[in-house]
RNA sequence: GGGCGUAUAACUCAGCGGUAGAGUGCUACCUUCACACGGUAGAAGUCCCAGGUUCGAAUCCUGGUACGCCCA
């Protein structure tokens, strides 16, 4: 047996742990073990960057879910993998070549491929192996990468149905540009920020000279393109213009003054610049109402020669100076006003984005989004927080086609092919090797890829081996459970929903569980600009992974975000050395004899404790299975420090140390139950305890790893009752009041006094008293205490006092009592009241009214003590 | 503009119809043979505001206020 050190070292145990397990493949699905099926798929990481505090959070409780189900008996299957993060990793890669001082178009579409896989395999292993750090019980035999060959397959498969049944598309639409990526945007991928900005108020001349009309625009650049100006039709200001002309200034185009109930009359002047090729509210104007649209700004953000020569080439944000310095000069500027402006930007590059007119593939979503819908309507999937379902039926009653092609390079190629020869464009799961319509043998596949969200759509029967009818796909889907943040709702849960729905024609998955932000200690979001960022390696160094594992479980209350503070980090770290060295007095004091097959030995304390760990294990059963984590973690907290160490271990001390094998053998019993009951939220140390205490003490046929063992809900023990087990709590009152009686009275906590007391029952518990109050000897006895040498007070159910010899002050205990006494009152008061009240007596159930008069007789009785020994 | 969420002890948060809790911090004391990453005792709150429902409201309803997030 192995000597523990005095403080648990997670440092080496850590390591250690996951290595044993994943050898003894604790962690693998086992299909034909006959154990009921119980499945989760990992969200995929991005291969971009390292585990955040995210990522920490986001695992460790679909971990727990995993550890506990495990030990219930079900054939876990959690299934890992890596997303290949198109733009994130295409921007990473072409940065590494920029400072290589080359760039993707020197290297080539294949080089440049070549580089990002290289890189990817790299980054691959490494966030695996924080996954594997953080304890994520994970099976790696069926870990995935959203480029698999057998994924691209489900995605190609997918593309080509959706697009012979109608569902994809493609098309010249108004989208959003990124012109640093250079690539479309869904508009999930458009982030709105506040910008601090300007309301340019312009002239526009009448053509006849009749004066002008007057305009405001938060982007006078785009003016260069404008092709109307439209009013509100019954703004009684305006409505007298429309049709006129307008000389567009800067240009030598006439333009007409057009009516739409669009316009916002209360916006600026009420008048308002049609750029159809530029705003996505001017595009769908000028469809409604024929305007042409001109380009002036190109993909690069860049003027168009049609934006006229004097502007051609100059960049959108430098045009809009210089268009507003002429118009100034010109003198059509009627005023500027500071002016906040919601500006749309890439949730990637921050890049301000381009409403552009561009040729892309769409998907057309409305049918799945009703399929998805009324899945959660009809409650085959159940969202955890609840309200999340309001936001989930706002954005899929209201979606919009979605943008699917990206212009990148890094990503599941568009399986799309044109016929260089006739035009013809084929979509096919394979290269086609000549056009079916010409019969040419040249044919371009679209250099496009696709939008990263389309294959992590259909993740959760993608990596069972989707579209093949695989045993696992069989087995293990739709999954049980799916634990993500809820910023990813729209971008993964709403497609994965969608995908499953149309494809597999089932649910994914039965519960969502949307998992809380992690934030810094102040509650601020982290990000790497703030420097604010905790990092979840670092913490796992400095106070070890179980204690970062329990602190965000026990934080996780639904629908709340977590803020992470250093003091949360002690304490849980406090707690794993907590239960470390209460398993340490456990095992000093074990001999071998003692083990988990030995009958123990019950009494008093140990029916209590038996009645504590029945109670509790039952809470935290349900609260797991309820997703309510930080319910079970502080149960278990409070379990193990007030209940298992301070009150329990204080009682059995001397058995531990004196007892007989049965009696310690009880204790051991205890200790291995807790350490099953922990395991699930902190698993290394309950691991590494277990194995310097519990394996060698295993009965025959046990596994001898924690985390392959049972969880305790139905031990035998825990059947178990007799004893009185209210005396517990009441000697923990006792003892509690000759504690507080030796503080008030200035006595040395560490001197021994002689001590008497009235309750009787409490007597088998004379020994723990004496040891842990520090007394003398106890008198249990009936007859009256109050004497001139003794301090008394007031417990319940008797009276207990403290020998003082000649150090007692009569006066300052006489106020002591009067205090007490006052204090009685005062809380007896309220009590008195409401079961004086007629209303609360009659209409209060009973049980309500029971309690109460049990608290006020409890009151009573110590007030007529009191009253007693006042004399 | 619409929606969602949150306001409880100095801080971070639980509780969400039966009269106020935890962790950390704070005060005093204690190195007692598991643990100072410990122990004991203690101080500390008009549960954001105003109405309403109820025998009873931190908890439910209505209306404010402040902050955060999402969508437009």
């Amino acid at each position: 047996m192995r000597e523990m050190d005095k403080a648990f070292d997670f440092k080496t145990a850590q390591g250690r742990w996951y290595a044993t397990w994943e050898a003894a493949k604790t962690f693998e699905a086992k299909p034909a073990s006959g154990k009921p099926p119980f499945s989760m798929s990992l969200p995929p990481p991005n291969i971009t960057g390292n585990l955040h505090m995210g990522h920490a959070l986001a695992y460790s409780l679909p971990d727990v879910l995993a550890r506990l189900k495990r030990a219930q008996g079900f054939d876990v299957c959690w299934v890992p993998g890596v997303d290949h993060a198109g733009i994130a990793t295409q921007i990473i890669v072409e940065r590494k070549l920029k400072e290589e001082g080359t760039d993707r178009h020197q290297l080539g579409r294949d080089r440049f491929l070549e580089r990002i896989w290289a890189w990817k395999d790299q980054n691959q292993v490494d966030i695996e192996n924080q996954l594997r750090r953080l304890g994520a019980s994970l099976d790696w035999s069926r870990k995935r990468f959203t480029m698999d060959p057998d994924l691209n397959r489900a995605v190609r498969k997918v593309f080509v149905e959706a697009y012979r049944q109608g569902r994809i598309y493609r098309g010249p639409r108004m989208i959003q540009w990124d012109p640093v990526s250079r690539t479309a945007l869904s508009d999930l991928e458009v982030k709105h920020v506040e910008r601090n900005g300007h309301l340019w108020h312009i002239n526009y001349p009448f053509a006849d000279g009749s004066g002008h009309l007057t305009v405001a625009t938060t982007r006078p650049e785009t003016m260069l393109g404008d092709t109307a100006v439209a009013v509100h039709p019954e703004d009684a200001r305006y409505t007298h213009l429309i049709g006129k002309l307008v000389r567009l200034p800067l240009t030598d185009r006439e333009i007409p003054v057009v009516a739409d109930g669009f316009v916002d009359q209360d916006f600026g002047t009420g008048c308002v610049k049609l750029t159809p090729a530029h705003d996505p509210n001017d595009h769908a104007a000028g469809l409604r109402l024929g305007l042409p649209a001109i380009v002036v700004i190109g993909f690069d953000a860049k003027m168009t020669p049609a934006a006229g020569a004097a502007y051609a080439g100059l960049d959108r944000f430098e045009c809009r100076k210089k268009v507003v310095a002429e118009l100034e000069a010109l003198g059509l500027l009627a005023k500027v006003q500071t002016h906040i402006s919601q500006v749309a930007t890439s949730d990637r590059t921050g890049a301000v984005l381009e409403p552009l007119v561009s040729e892309q593939w769409f998907m057309n979503v409305a049918d799945a989004a009703q399929k998805a819908l009324q899945a959660v309507r009809d409650g085959r999937i159940a969202f955890t927080p609840q309200h999340h379902v309001a936001v989930w039926e706002h954005w899929l009653t209201n979606i919009q086609d979605w943008c699917i092609s990206r212009q990148l390079v890094w990503g599941h190629r568009i399986p799309a092919w044109t016929c260089a020869a006739c035009g013809h464009l084929h979509v096919e799961l394979e290269a086609p090797t000549a056009c079916s319509e010409c019969a040419a043998a040249k044919l371009d596949q679209d250099p496009d890829t696709l939008d990263t969200w389309f294959s992590s759509a259909l993740w959760p029967f993608s990596i069972l081996g989707w579209p093949d009818e695989t045993a696992d796909l069989a087995r293990y889907y739709p999954n049980d459970v799916m634990c993500t943040s809820y910023d990813i709702i729209f971008f993964w849960v709403a497609r994965m929903v969608m995908s499953g729905l149309t494809w597999t024609d089932s649910i994914p998955f039965r519960q969502v569980y949307f998992n809380s932000l992690v934030r810094d200690a102040s509650g601020a979001k982290m990000s790497k600009s703030k420097g604010n960022v905790i990092d979840p390696l670092e913490v796992m160094d400095e106070f070890g992974t179980d204690a970062l594992r329990f602190t965000l479980i026990s934080m996780s209350a639904p629908g709340t975000d977590i803020a992470l503070s250093p003091a949360k980090l002690e304490s849980s770290r406090n707690f794993c050395n907590k239960l470390w060295n209460a398993a340490r007095f456990v095992q000093m004091n074990l001999t071998d004899e003692v083990t988990l097959s030995v009958e123990p030995e019950l009494g008093e304390a140990e029916y209590w404790m038996i009645r504590r760990l029945r109670e509790v294990l039952g809470k935290v059963t349900t609260a797991l299975d309820e997703f309510r984590f930080h319910e079970a973690a502080d149960l278990l907290y409070h379990l193990v420090w007030d209940d298992f160490c301070a009150t329990y271990i204080e009682l059995a001390k001397i058995n531990l140390m004196n007892g007989t094998v049965g009696q310690k053998a009880a204790i051991l019993q205890f200790l291995d139950i807790l350490l099953l009951t922990l395991h699930p939220m902190v698993p290394f140390v309950t691991e590494e305890i277990h194995e310097a205490v519990v394996v060698d003490r295993l009965p025959p046929g046990e596994p001898r790893l924690l985390a392959e063992r049972a969880w305790p809900l139905t031990h035998p023990l825990l059947a178990r009752e007799g004893g009185d087990i209210s005396l517990v709590p009441r000697f923990q009152d006792l003892l509690t009041a000759f504690l507080r009686l030796k503080a008030e009275y200035g006595v040395d906590p560490a001197k021994r006094v002689a001590a008497a007391c009235t309750v009787l029952e409490l007597k088998p518990f004379a020994e723990a008293l004496k040891a842990i109050a520090r007394l003398e000897n106890v008198d249990f006895t009936a007859t009256e205490l109050a004497s001139p040498t003794r301090v008394v007070a007031v417990v319940s159910g008797g009276t207990i006092a403290l020998e003082m010899a000649g150090l007692k002050d009569p006066v300052a205990e006489q106020a002591k009592l009067e205090k007490e006494r006052e204090k009685l009152l005062k809380e007896l008061e309220p009590l008195r009241g409401r079961l004086a009240d007629e209303s609360f007596v009659t209409k209060a159930p009973a049980a309500a009214v029971a309690k109460l008069r049990g608290q006020a007789e409890e009151k009573e009785a110590r007030l007529k003590q009191i009253v007693a020994l006042l004399g």
